[in-house]
DNA sequence: ATCGGAAACC
DNA sequence: GGTTTCCGAT
């Protein structure tokens, strides 16, 4: 048993504010199904009594500081029943976001990060009234500032550290059918790499405007769908009026309002394959062809996210190009057809396991994990059950008084609209809008690699590099800060 | 302090 | 799949 982990609180203790358990589901991520890291970030960001360990860094755009790393990172062990956690495990799962482009690393700032709100907030909610207060927070996120509207919901069932709140993060997951994977099984692409959440959501937004109601896949095109679910129907701002949701339209509704599907929530609400899935949690979206939308929404929106990617300091290239909708007079240049993604695999598969010389521990006994037939002696952990300092105590007891009213901690920010469950029991929808009729569509044959235009470009220096490149390097060489590539990148754009 | 590969874990 | 755990490199 792992010590130190029975403080696991849920909400149900008189929280009133209950979900059905598959609920909560949406936003941890599918395999899983327990809190993500990312989110937990949030929810303490999210609280002032965190603000000394972990808080936005005014200015930037979802940057944040860790003021104190370890605290953050008992924290997190604590809420993950991992009391062996440490800043240095923290900060590795943190790593695993830069390829996600969940967040990135200020570089220079010491424990400092900063959250690509355009892949967590945009993919969550794709269609905010970006007029009422600047979807992407145009000023720093949560900060109690200006932008009083835009703050975090909750995100997990629990609070980061067993504190809650009615609001969470959906994922919006309306989603469902996906099943397919488009693009072969192992042709699982990132391309969120690329994609820095905005495109695929451009991408999507494209599909809408092209109002193909028949298409589907969002932008890989490949993906039919199973005509049994019937996949949310987002109309427009304030059809799902959520008091909790700092956005103009909650994006809450989508997971119980409008799913009609056969198969048990939980499954409908995990985002699963889908062909532009970037991660699992993040992209929910089925761009299916269930939307309606306002044209002119639909340009404020592309409009904003084209500035919030720029202001993210994303890479140029993420920006999908649309005619006819304007940007930011930035280098923001776009590009009709861009919209072509990655096929890399960013995290291969392990190959298999090699043998490492975890033997060194030489006190371990394992508890009850059913041992594989590992090669080496099964590795366990050794939880000590001591690991509450008092501290930790002290929080876990406020912690648990906090969570029925949490919200009250939480002045500055916006009024913690009233918490009450927003849990619209699915209405079921006897028709669906349409159905895909297009299952081919090769015309997004997506470009594996090249995320330059397709058939065009003959083949710039860096491409050729590129293709000799690992995957991994070419995505960080282009991500980061290589202003060579950056550069070739650009020329070739105004070239063409 | 940070990064990222590798492998194990759940 | 998302970490957790280790760890060598920078």
């Amino acid at each position: 048993m792992k010590a130190g982990c029975s403080i696991v609180e849920k909400p149900e203790g008189g929280g009133g504010y209950q979900f059905p358990d598959w609920a909560y589901k949406t936003e941890s991520s599918p395999g899983s199904r327990q809190i993500q890291l990312w989110h937990f970030i949030l929810e303490l960001l999210q609280k002032e009594e965190f603000r000394h360990v972990i808080a936005w860094q005014q200015g930037e755009y979802g940057e944040f500081v860790i003021k104190d790393p370890d605290e953050v990172a008992r924290l997190w062990g604590r809420r993950k029943c991992k009391p062996q956690m440490n800043y240095d495990k923290l900060s590795r799962a943190l790593r695993y976001y830069y390829n996600k482009r969940i967040l990135h690393k200020t570089k220079g700032k010491r424990f400092t990060y900063k959250f690509n709100f355009n892949k967590l907030v945009m993919p969550n909610y794709p269609f905010i009234n970006i007029r009422s207060s600047g979807v992407v927070p145009q000023s720093a996120p949560p900060v109690p500032t200006a932008s009083s509207r835009f703050h975090f919901p909750p995100l997990d069932t629990h609070s980061p550290t067993s504190d809650v709140q009615p609001g969470r993060f959906s994922a919006s997951s309306l989603t469902t059918s996906g099943q397919e994977s488009s693009n072969g099984p192992d042709r699982k692409v990132e391309l969120s790499e690329l994609e820095d959440g905005s495109a695929a959501d451009w991408r999507r937004g494209v599909d809408l405007m092209s109002s193909r109601n028949a298409v589907v896949g969002g932008g890989i095109g490949h993906q039919k769908r199973k005509p049994d679910i019937m996949l949310p129907l987002f109309t427009r701002p304030g059809m799902y009026p959520d008091p909790h949701s700092p956005f103009a339209v909650s994006p809450i509704p989508s997971r119980g309002g409008v799913l009609n599907v056969p198969i048990s929530p939980a499954l409908s609400l995990t985002p699963t394959i889908f062909s532009y899935s970037p991660s699992p949690g993040l992209s929910p979206f089925t761009s299916s062809s269930c939307f309606s939308f306002n044209p002119e929404e639909m340009k404020h929106y592309l409009h904003s996210q084209a500035c919030s990617v720029f202001n993210y300091h994303l890479s140029p290239r993420t920006f999908p190009r649309y005619p006819g909708l304007m940007v930011p007079p930035l280098q923001c240049q776009m590009h009709p057809e861009e919209s072509t993604q990655f096929s890399i695999k960013l995290q291969p598969p392990p190959v298999g396991r090699k043998n490492r010389e975890r033997v060194e521990s030489s006190e371990e006994s394992a508890p009850v994990t059913a041992p594989t037939m590992a090669p080496v002696p099964p590795r366990i952990k050794v939880e000590p059950a001591s690991e509450k300092d008092p501290e930790s105590l002290r929080q876990s007891a406020r912690e648990k008084q906090e969570r029925p009213q949490e919200e009250g901690t939480v002045p500055s920010r916006t009024i913690e609209e009233e918490k009450s469950p927003i849990f619209a029991r699915p209405a079921a929808r006897s028709s669906w809008p349409s159905v895909p009729s297009t299952p081919s569509e090769e015309s997004l044959e997506m470009t594996e690699d090249s995320e330059d235009r397709p058939g065009k470009e003959p083949s710039a220096p860096e491409k050729k590099e590129d293709a000799l490149m690992p995957p991994k390097l070419r995505l960080k060489r282009r991500w980061n800060d290589d202003p060579e590539a950056r550069e070739l990148r650009n020329v070739k754009h105004t070239a063409s």
